[in-house]
DNA sequence: AATAATTTTGACTATATGGTCAAGTATTGT
DNA sequence: ACAATACTTGACCATATAGTCAAAATTATT
């Protein structure tokens, strides 16, 4: 067997472990928070002894950064899809169908996020303080900018973000409570098709440009 | 001392205890997770031993049931806001105001609300498949109505109402970005009041109905 | 084949925590 | 004054869990 192909099979299967290991650690931490994820339950849902899970990570608090982090690169990716240079329209749109796209695709790492907020940020404050706060604010200043041009109604830029973030994660976060109140299935294809259109139709319109 | 006075006392002790641990379970669920709230912390926050607390309440779950008990009534009352009868455009207004007025005066509540239905809801799952979804099904009509009326935009009433909940508790769920995004300081009576204006700006203009 | 490095795993430990209890103190009722 | 009821609290216990460890097994290197 030639050594590259050995090397690559060492690789694979740290690697491999890891990545079962943390997206069974995001599951268990979206489904039980923080304190209420044990280990033993995380070793379990990734089919490998406890120990063994402390073999790759030293601590749950390394697991929990680690899947953190995963979360905040996939948003931070999302993030630019923001592209102001698209114009109000297309710019939102874009935005908007991003990050319904990453609520359906990645429902646990949405509420990890969310509680990892909710319980203060302990983990990913710089960020917030720091690159969110960045983009947050150039884009304001763009979406300002549209007002000025008279492309969109005058509303706070900040809150125009908010009710994005909001709505849009409110289909991962209260995913439970939305398949509840829709006779107890998961969407359809089509259902996510139309909240999609849905939450772009109200929120173009209610910043004073034609839906779609 | 007169008997009702005393009666009144002993009354009044109890209630005022469970009161007193209530209020800090409330922040300690918050704040900390199911899991991660201990009754040691809860005691320390209602300032009395952990052996009393466990007199008043058998059990943390007992604690944690009564605190979502009681957001849920509050929760109900503000539902009665919504009141179909007095057109779509001033009870959409007085129901995000009364949304927004609970997630500044219950932020914890909120983030408890929001972890129990994250955690797939195993408390009040009750609630959320006959008071909720009856409140829902019946709103839904109703803002159907409205579209058929002529009087708003034709949307799906559901995610309508989803926009409301996501929109108004995330400045109670995500306070914490928020305050960050706002310089680290929090939302002054002036701020809330655009906040809130923004809000009802958006998705009435969203809907087709004149803001305000 | 022999050696070294990496991975696996059962058994173990220290600690934190929910909950109990009994002995006390205060309050209320007669 | 006395009894009964309600409240307080330090000490205690059983259990769960994060993390350790050493020995075995597997895989890579020479």
């Amino acid at each position: 067997m030639p050594v590259e192909t050995m090397t690559f099979r060492k690789k694979s299967k740290r690697s491999e472990n890891e990545k079962a290991i943390l997206c069974a650690a995001e599951k268990v931490f979206a489904e039980a928070g923080y304190a209420g994820a044990t280990t033993q339950l995380i070793a379990d849902v990734a089919s490998l002894p406890k120990a063994n899970v402390h073999y790759y990570f030293k601590t749950k608090e390394e697991i929990y950064r680690r899947v953190v982090y995963n979360i905040f690169d996939i948003w931070m990716e999302a993030a630019s899809a923001f592209d102001t240079e698209l114009g109000p329209q297309k710019a939102l749109s874009r935005y908007i169908d991003k990050k319904m796209d990453l609520s359906r695709s990645h429902p646990n790492g949405s509420k990890v996020w969310a509680a990892e907020i909710m319980h203060g940020a302990p983990i990913i404050q710089d960020y917030l303080e720091g690159q969110l706060a960045q983009w947050s604010q150039d884009r304001a200043t763009h979406i300002q900018r549209w007002i000025e041009n008279g492309e969109i109604e005058p509303i706070d830029p900040a809150h125009l973000l908010y009710m994005i973030w909001s709505t849009t994660q409110h289909y991962a976060d209260f995913g439970h409570q939305i398949e509840t109140l829709n006779g107890g299935t998961a969407y359809t294809d089509e259902q996510w098709q139309a909240a999609k259109l849905s939450v772009k139709t109200i929120i173009l319109k209610g910043v004073g440009l034609s839906p779609m």
